[in-house]
DNA sequence: AGATATACAGCACGATCGTTCGTATTGTAA
DNA sequence: TTACAATACGAACGATCGTGCTGTATATCT
């Protein structure tokens, strides 16, 4: 019976955490409050905040959570991939693919998160920032690959790929939802496509 | 004397909306506070607040004003250039240099508002993506004549431009400013350069 | 000059914010 | 059985939220 019961408070930390990842990718990371996610979990406002702390270790557990979940939902299934632009292009479908499928139902958390922190410091600033800069790498690394196996222009930098790619998606994703447009995410997918396509290889 | 009067109150009015334009940009439309923005200006809530009626109007009116600031900074310098692509490539470089002048302290506004209400309902919500609407309505008739002229590849669609310009516009800016990278401008423009850019002429 | 409308300060309101208590319950370990 | 740590509750804290109401000073018009 003990395992049972650490189990159920593990679980019961991660429903909260999960809760509050839906609350966030809509209302906002700084939009949580916890009387909300409370009622919504039916338990006391101290109750919740005493697993974590305050408010901000909380905000910082949300993050890490959400983080986890796009990369299970983008980067995984693109692992198996060949490094390289077939890796890049199994990350570009699995990006649409997760943001059509509403993986987050606000949109995209870490673009919302880094909208919300952009121009205000403090460790959740730091950490979104952090996501970030790792995901670029991420980014970066494979366009390198795929540059130096000649599947990119030698003239092209990687970098520059990895941000177009990154900047695509959260711009277009954030876009084609405001404006209630179904054909935006076709057309960020066709720009991400054009992003790592040789310039020959037209449109 | 009449005169001077009703000025200062348009501008008292005016200025009251500056201010939280510069708020807004940083904390978010709707992090805007009547308290902070009342004592911003040394003034009391109630007196802040009895010039728009309520908050939400006060929203609207920054968001309004907000564009007019965007217009000013990216579309009017531009709408000298002849229409088609050289209209586009003056927006591109109007945009950028509005972006890296700080225009707007905390980031485009408009991208904040867009990230703040994609996913709430709401009359800011409408406002918003009304905007962004007709924004990308312009791009889409600028894409739309470079196209007929020659000067994009027919196969090209225009609303593809169009998304692809403000994704890439807003996104770039958003992670360049979040990870401190001062490089991210160039590859954000480079890329809007790019999208613009009929495939032949290379990276 | 007197009447009227407006602008704003001051104050109070109910609500909600994040946080901190004290306490009761529970599972784990000695 | 006893001691301990974790969990969660209810209540309350001071602060701040947006929004009313009221009095007053000033500007505009007749």
């Amino acid at each position: 019976m003990a395992r049972r019961t650490t189990e159920d408070v593990a679980r019961s930390r991660a429903a909260a955490v999960e809760a509050a990842i839906d609350l966030a990718s809509i209302e906002g990371l700084e939009g949580i409050t916890i009387g909300r996610l409370a009622t919504e979990l039916s338990m006391s406002k101290s109750g919740l905040i005493g697993r974590f702390g305050d408010k901000q270790a909380l905000q910082q557990a949300v993050l890490a959570a959400a983080v986890e979940r796009f990369t299970d939902a983008v980067w995984r299934p693109a692992a198996s991939a060949d490094p390289g632009l077939p890796r890049l292009e199994a990350i570009v479908d699995a990006w649409i693919d997760h943001l059509r499928a509403d993986v987050f139902p606000g949109g995209c958390f870490v673009t919302t998160a880094s909208v919300e922190y952009d121009a205000r410091p403090g460790p959740l600033h730091d950490d979104v920032a952090t996501v970030v800069r790792r995901w670029l790498a991420v980014l970066e690394a494979e366009a390198r690959t795929a540059r130096d196996a000649g599947d990119l222009p030698a003239d092209r930098d990687p970098a520059d790929v990895a941000l177009e790619l990154h900047a695509l998606a959260s711009g277009g994703s954030v876009a084609g939802r405001l404006i209630d447009d179904p054909a935006a995410l076709d057309r960020t997918r066709r720009a991400m496509r054009r992003a790592i396509g040789r310039p020959t290889t037209g449109g």
